[in-house]
DNA sequence: CAGCATCCTGACGGATACTG
DNA sequence: CAGTATCCGTCAGGATGCTG
């Protein structure tokens, strides 16, 4: 049986996860319910503006994030993680524990 | 809490996922046990050989095929899944049937 | 406060040709 | 058969500065 790495259905669970700051994202808005952007920016130690907004902007669109901004002054936006979004938490616990059993097993690219 | 992207389990676990052709590898090397590379290069329909050495290669590196060779002529390579890479498969399945779950929701970036 | 606009770099991956 | 060797394009992601 020939297969094309689109056709593969483990791909688009992985595509949608993949981004340097996604998985921590989710995780976040799943145990935090939600958060306000500068939380997520305090939190999420070394991202820039940019990047915080384009990760929030692909998972938005995704739908597994929702986004609401309040009209006040100064400025609120909340971040919350949808029915949809929460669907992956079985999906990154089982990676998280992965990651646990096997740390000792050191990935090369894991350093200082 | 403060976090880092690195010090993030799940992206570990992620990371040696990521590549376009790793997964569907793996899952026929799971299922098949044990495959050439002539057959791995013609299952993996549109792959160079380039690419598809290059991904065995980091997929060996982290210890979850191995690489048997044969010093015959022709020569003959052979790949498996090692108990360590088995460990694998529950997430690799989990993330199979998400997708199937979800299959009705469309990525943005699955067309044609 | 919560972004947006630019510029820039490097790793990933494609195309093509060659070899022990 | 099972790879190497080159060249090249794309794009995620970093750095920096500006704004409604």
């Amino acid at each position: 049986m020939k297969i094309k790495p689109e056709f593969c259905k483990v791909h688009d669970a992985l595509s949608i996860l993949v981004g340097k700051w996604k998985p921590i994202i989710l995780l976040y808005l799943m145990s935090e319910g939600t958060m306000r952007y500068g939380e997520l920016k305090k939190a999420l130690v070394g991202i820039t503006p940019k990047m915080l907004t384009n990760q929030l902007r692909e998972l938005e669109e995704e739908g597994l994030i929702s986004r609401e901004v309040y009209r006040e002054v100064p400025p609120k936006v909340e971040y919350s993680i949808t029915e949809y979004g929460m669907t992956l938490k079985p999906i990154l616990d089982s990676m998280h524990e992965w990651s646990m059993e096997h740390k000792n097993r050191k990935l090369k690219n894991t350093m200082d």
